[in-house]
DNA sequence: CCTAACTGAAGCATCGGTGTCGCAGTTACG
DNA sequence: CGTAACTGCGACACCGATGCTTCAGTTAGG
């Protein structure tokens, strides 16, 4: 039960809401003020059924945030920011996100570094975690910048550079011959190196 | 003549396309969709007016860019991207660019570092004035990395953070007696130091 | 297999934004 | 100072998106 909005829905219904969700996604994310038609189409559904499953746009972008800021927090007690080695954390919390960025592209307007009035503000929560990594990383001397506050906007704007960089960048450094999951580890990489250059840790690896 | 649009017009005429540009700056930086209502209201002018002046909300959105794209080759004609040493390049471009948002907030839309559908690309020139910076920065022993186009993405990020940052943030090292020059300059500071150490530079200055 | 629930299709009212017009009043500039 | 240009105001038609409704057809699940 409550697998999408709530458990008293038939499987189809569920299946469209899921659906829509997955239709607004990709198309929002292209163009922010696509007509729910558009989605709809996407969803390969009536428009009616749209306004049937969600009252309203409002509701719908609320429902797109709601379950995308769960899948985050996910990934937040998933990877264990508190106790793990703040680099393995640093390291597979960027893997998993990235890989919801690529599965989720409106998840990237969602997560914004700076307060942008359009945009939702970012979970307190997403936030809390970042903090308590950036901490941790610093007093295991990883880097030398004492504020996380800085340290978390720098994250998140070098996860979403990371994220949009072509895949024939030089600076991923990938042969012909690599598959996604080189790509997203060398993005990963990439992030890393840079992000603790940046925190003044050593630039090296 | 050519101040605004065309030479053709009469003086308040250019006044007002001017208040027009500057209003709409104000206004779509807080909300991408405002009305032209919205924005005539903010310029103290009539909606008609607007139209006048600009013939549709597109044509209006193409002045702003245009308005934007001019200050920013301004600024790489000025600081002399080609021969003045790189790192003063760096600085006083930073400098200015700062001070530009500031005046400016819809700017901040208008030159996007990853290439998103909604916002137009950024100036070829302005691509190339920052691929000469870095590159020569490169050269200069500044920097380790070598793929220019990762440094441009990478400083445009920060640029855009070190933007947004609040004022009472630590990691700007502002007391409480710090004006408005203190705070530019400490912004400016802190995206060097940063990019630098992200780049493979020195960490600290 | 039967019923309740869901969907598709089509239509309709509404709303907000856009673009245009005319006219009266004001302002710039020769 | 006189005229041409510009502005404000109000009105209007138009358009696309939204949201709501009805009804026939299909599907899930007891």
């Amino acid at each position: 039960m409550a697998a999408t909005e709530r458990g008293g829905l038939r499987a189809d219904a569920r299946r469209s809401s899921a659906r829509i969700l997955e239709a607004a996604q990709q198309v929002l994310a292209e163009d922010p003020t696509a007509s729910l038609e558009r989605v709809a189409e996407a969803a390969g559904l009536a428009r009616a059924t749209v306004h049937r499953r969600f009252a309203s746009r409002q509701a719908l972008l609320d429902a797109l945030v709601r379950d995308l800021t769960d899948r985050y927090l996910a990934i937040i007690k998933e990877v264990r920011v508190k106790t793990a080695p703040p680099m393995v954390v640093l390291h597979r919390a960027t893997e998993i996100s990235l890989r919801l960025k690529y599965g989720h592209p409106f998840v990237t307007s969602l997560t914004p570094t700076h307060e942008s009035p359009g945009a939702p503000a970012a979970h307190p929560e997403i936030v809390e975690g970042l903090e308590i990594l950036f901490t941790r990383l610093h007093e295991g001397g990883y880097t030398t910048t004492s504020d996380p506050a800085w340290a978390r906007v720098v994250y998140l704007a070098l996860l979403q550079e990371v994220y949009s960089l072509p895949a024939d960048s030089p600076s991923l450094g990938l042969g012909d011959d690599a598959d996604a999951d080189d790509e997203v580890e060398a993005r990963v990489g990439l992030l890393v190196t840079t992000l603790l250059g940046a925190l003044g840790g050593s630039p090296r690896r």
